[in-house]
DNA sequence: ATACATACC
DNA sequence: TACTGGTATGTAT
């Protein structure tokens, strides 16, 4: 009868829109008029090869969804019962070996691509700008998500979104110059800091919370960047001291609680008391710290999140974004408080696929995740549905994995037999083969 | 076992 | 004109 197309046309436009319409979960993107730029998004990607298959791809997420409310319908409220049973019991152990003894911190740098070039050419600042090409954006500024431009999107469709739209070409030596810099200071509060990509890490400053409650003042002392060079990066010191003639700032954000901000006296150069910050023991004020001298030392701002583990940490950093912190206690209440009204969505890992599949579920935040536990654990593979639990309890990694034990490097005996050299050969060809597919689909 | 899909930066 | 590319992990066949 009418099988797909029900899910098909019901939800098509809502489905493509989601697929293919503007992004709002990004920081910065809140009440913009979203009738309008998915208007324009779509006038522009329509009737295109990219169209087309992000249509056919929705087509299939709309049938995994039937596929889902099939099995669903048969659900027997026997089988219901019994499941939650079982997922309660789960529930039960995952509680008793909650950890909130760690201490994690997720740092993210604001806007970082375009950060830099704002900081390393003045004329942009004050005005929208994106880094990237015309086909397509790593990050765009504040200004620029103002007018629904953002990461991911192509760059002559953001011009259509706002034409005064600056694109600046990326310059990836210099954004990894940057990131050195700032990891050097990450890892002297945790010297195993696992980096993500160029602009974000995880910490996990438990140890150094413990050590640092022995520390005298001075070691928490920092002082204010002034116009003369540090021993190191004399260089970029000096390009960037140029820059800031014009009235550079410091984030006033940062102290609200700390008095001694003193703008009044820019022309003081030397590390006397008066130009200088001590920061506290608590974890807030060390993330305070962390903040002050990525921005002392790079010019650039980033935001943090603080919490018991790496999953809760990563969206608290979202949540104050730009320029602020944010913390988890780790308390249990605490943690399930972060969670009660939050989409879904903003849970790393979550995407607009198991967004929609949850949404025909009805489910849209993780309290709603929670209450659920039983039909997803009918409904889903077991590891998905363990997943789905631990993102409704606030559950986690309370330590950063090390990266060291990769799989075994092949030895160079085991390269160049005939045999791995057939099997290359062959994954090239299929390589190729998936090559060619894709241009014929172009 | 392998291809295909989802998600992240 | 133009809708990334690399990596990790999960799902489907």
């Amino acid at each position: 009868m009418d099988h797909m197309k029900k899910v098909g046309s019901s939800s098509c436009n809502d489905g493509v829109l989601l697929r293919m319409g503007l992004n709002d979960n990004k920081a910065g993107m809140q009440g913009l008029d979203k009738e309008k730029i998915n208007k324009i998004i779509m006038e522009a990607t329509k009737g295109s090869r990219f169209y087309e298959n992000e249509l056919k791809k929705d087509q299939q997420v709309n049938q995994r969804i039937e596929k889902m409310m099939q099995l669903k319908e048969k659900i027997t409220t026997q089988q219901l019962l019994k499941a939650q049973l079982q997922v309660d019991k789960l529930v039960i152990e995952l509680e008793q070996s909650r950890n909130l003894s760690s201490t994690i911190v997720h740092i993210d740098m604001d806007a970082f691509y375009a950060a830099v070039e704002m900081r390393d050419n003045p004329e942009l600042k004050e005005k929208p700008i994106a880094v990237g090409s015309m086909s397509m954006l790593s990050t765009s500024n504040y200004h620029a998500r103002r007018f629904g431009v953002r990461a991911a999107m192509p760059g002559f469709i953001a011009k259509k979104l706002c034409p005064h739209l600056t694109i600046v070409p990326l310059n990836f030596e210099k954004y990894g110059k940057v990131s050195k810099e700032v990891r050097e200071i990450l890892t002297e509060y945790d010297p195993n800091f696992m980096p993500m990509g160029l602009d974000e890490a995880y910490l996990n400053i438990t140890e150094h919370l413990e050590e640092r409650l022995n520390w005298p003042e001075d070691k928490r002392r920092f002082f204010f960047n002034t116009e003369s060079a540090t021993e190191k990066d004399k260089d970029d010191i000096n390009m960037s001291a140029k820059c800031n003639e014009g009235g550079y700032s410091f984030s006033p954000v940062l102290f609200e609680d700390n008095t001694p901000l003193m703008d009044d006296h820019p022309e003081q150069r030397d590390r006397s008391v008066e130009n200088s910050v001590i920061f506290g023991t608590s974890a807030e004020e060390v993330v305070k710290e962390i903040r002050f001298r990525i921005e002392q030392k790079t010019q650039l701002t980033a935001s943090a999140g603080i919490a018991p583990n790496t999953m809760l940490a990563k969206m608290c950093s979202d949540r104050n974004k730009p320029n602020g912190q944010c913390r988890i206690a780790p308390e249990r209440q605490a943690v399930l408080d972060f969670l009660k009204d939050l989409p879904i969505r903003k849970v790393p890992g979550i995407g607009k696929v198991t967004e929609k599949m949850l949404k025909a579920l009805g489910i849209v935040t993780c309290s709603e995740l929670y209450q659920q536990r039983a039909l997803l654990s009918l409904l889903f593979s077991e590891s998905s549905w363990r997943n789905f639990l631990d993102i409704s309890l606030g559950l986690g990694s309370t330590h950063l994995e090390k990266d060291g034990e990769r799989k075994s490097m092949s030895t160079e005996s085991e390269i160049n037999t005939a045999e791995d050299q057939y099997n290359l050969c062959r994954e090239l060809c299929r390589d190729l083969a998936q090559e060619l597919q894709k241009e014929r689909l172009k």
